[in-house]
DNA sequence: GGTGCCATGATTCATATGTATCACATGCCG
DNA sequence: CGGCATGTGATACATATGAATCATGGCACC
């Protein structure tokens, strides 16, 4: 009578089907799971403004004997590893925790972590100076990297809505290299092989005399070359056959915060603008009922 | 009546000065915190093999007016601080607070390492599974979760080139959404707050009764709603301003390896090709063997 | 326009739960 | 030795709790 699949999957699998309120109620105990553990059935329902019955509804709806039992197991599946009690384990762990683990899904998340601990933090800071005083911002990445320039594309054109253009916006064959003027910023994420658009990118930065931010795997990069600023990734980090991504995600995203404080308060009006734009346009819907998370 | 400093602390200090069943059962206390905050009382003591009143005079002892009351404190002790959203981390963070923080780039870096550690693998590897035998895959994210949408299609599509899409590749208002069919799978990406667009492509893969992988910060999140398999991250991530998306970015690599592991024989093939097709293109310019830039 | 079905709220009830109370034991000081 | 205080186990009880049951209402399907 008691699944022994974990109960929040469970729940999360079958909350469409269900009636409005075990529906209500069922959105409720996936963003309160921890007191669903912990409070009594009574206690939820007045906290959900719900029928308490709704509860042992939803459990046995679950494939639960009742309420009970759907808590014994919400108990269960939160229980704290008695092995690894405190989480800051270290991470040059991870290389032995993997071999036990035969997912390759397993082996390339810990290679992540690794990988992540040998980015420059004062790297980015002096290039985030650099790119805060540019006129213009310029970002390009092609092939994989282009994920890597469309989020910092995005995140600056929060708080620098006018100034910043992704390379190579309509098309790989519309690369803008004509309009980089001396004044502007060019950042250029790539590793090896690296991509003929990307280099023409980092050339073209350099004729213009643009500053030049480099990502790239090595120093020994082509874009790398003459650049005012490198930022170095791991990108073959890994047992899989794709190169990470995740080290250069973490340097655009700490190059845009940096980049974001030295803006100031002009920074922050810009982005509570345009936070409030989209707003305006219903771009976001509520999250879950109360927590907001 | 009830003491404000932590419970655990209290317990230790009065430990030894109690009298012998009450230090006793106090030892038990803290060994079984989790049970303690989770299971009755009379349960605790069978599990003890203690009496049952000897916790209420523990909590008396301590200075709360019953076990009750001692309960609620170790609960909300352990309670996990929820997740900040986004645009609550900008409005509780004031501009002179972050100002002129040197080390946010710091911050965000070690934060970002920290976020890794909490990925589920063994989830990403079952997903895959998933992944592996849909027809087609249709891959979704909007706003900042494009990059990690695009990444991923780019990804799959090199080994599986006629069978993936991007949902909603030429532009926000084309949604694809009517060609969801039954066998297909979808993935979705986003956190708090929500895009429309994202929610609304993750009802419809559930309506089509497509195979629905969800990325997400939190399981009560609206496209992890009746999801087939829900991948979470940690999106709130460090002290920066915008969300991090490493997370997200380890995950779809780590999915996507783990799918063209599956794929077998015919996918290294298809990547092969790929390979050669850009090779041919010229579109790289030099490097050892890999993939992609 | 019935008619059955299902969702939902309200009521009721057996049981579980926390605690006050009593009873007994033990040790201490006179 | 006797009173007394304190620690401990057992019992009783008021209350909280979960779930079965009944009643109502809406909705789809003949």
């Amino acid at each position: 009578m008691a699944p022994d699949a974990p109960p929040l999957d469970l729940l999360r699998r079958a909350l469409p089907d269900l009636p409005p309120r075990l529906h209500e109620v069922g959105q409720f105990l996936v963003g309160h799971e921890f007191d669903a553990a912990t409070r009594s059935m009574r206690g939820l329902a007045a906290a959900a403004g719900a029928n308490p019955a709704t509860f042992t509804r939803l459990a046995q709806a679950l494939g639960y004997a009742g309420w009970d039992d759907l808590r014994d197991a919400l108990i269960e599946a939160r229980r704290p590893d008695p092995a690894t009690p405190f989480s800051d384990r270290v991470r040059r762990d991870r290389a032995d925790v993997v071999q036990d683990q035969p997912g390759i899904a397993a082996a390339m998340l810990a290679a992540d972590a690794v990988g992540l601990d040998r980015l420059d933090a004062t790297a980015v800071e002096t290039a985030a100076v650099a790119l805060h005083s540019a006129e213009r911002a310029w970002i390009a990445g092609f092939r994989s990297c282009r994920s890597v320039a469309e989020l910092l594309h995005y995140q600056l054109r929060l708080f620098r809505p006018d100034t910043v253009r992704l390379v190579g916006g309509s098309g790989p064959e519309d690369l803008d290299l004509g309009a980089f003027r001396q004044g502007d910023a060019v950042v250029v994420t790539g590793f090896a092989p690296y991509s003929r658009a990307s280099v023409m990118t980092a050339q073209a930065a350099r004729a213009a005399r643009c500053t030049l931010i480099a990502l790239a795997d090595t120093p020994a990069a082509p874009m790398a070359e003459g650049a005012d600023h490198f930022l170095r990734f791991d990108a073959a980090a890994g047992p899989g056959f794709f190169p990470s991504l995740t080290g250069a995600i973490a340097l655009v995203q700490a190059l845009a915060s940096a980049a974001f404080a030295l803006g100031g308060q002009q920074a922050l009006t810009r982005l509570r603008e345009t936070e409030a734009r989209l707003a305006a346009h219903s771009q976001y819907v509520s999250g879950p009922k109360g927590i907001q998370s």
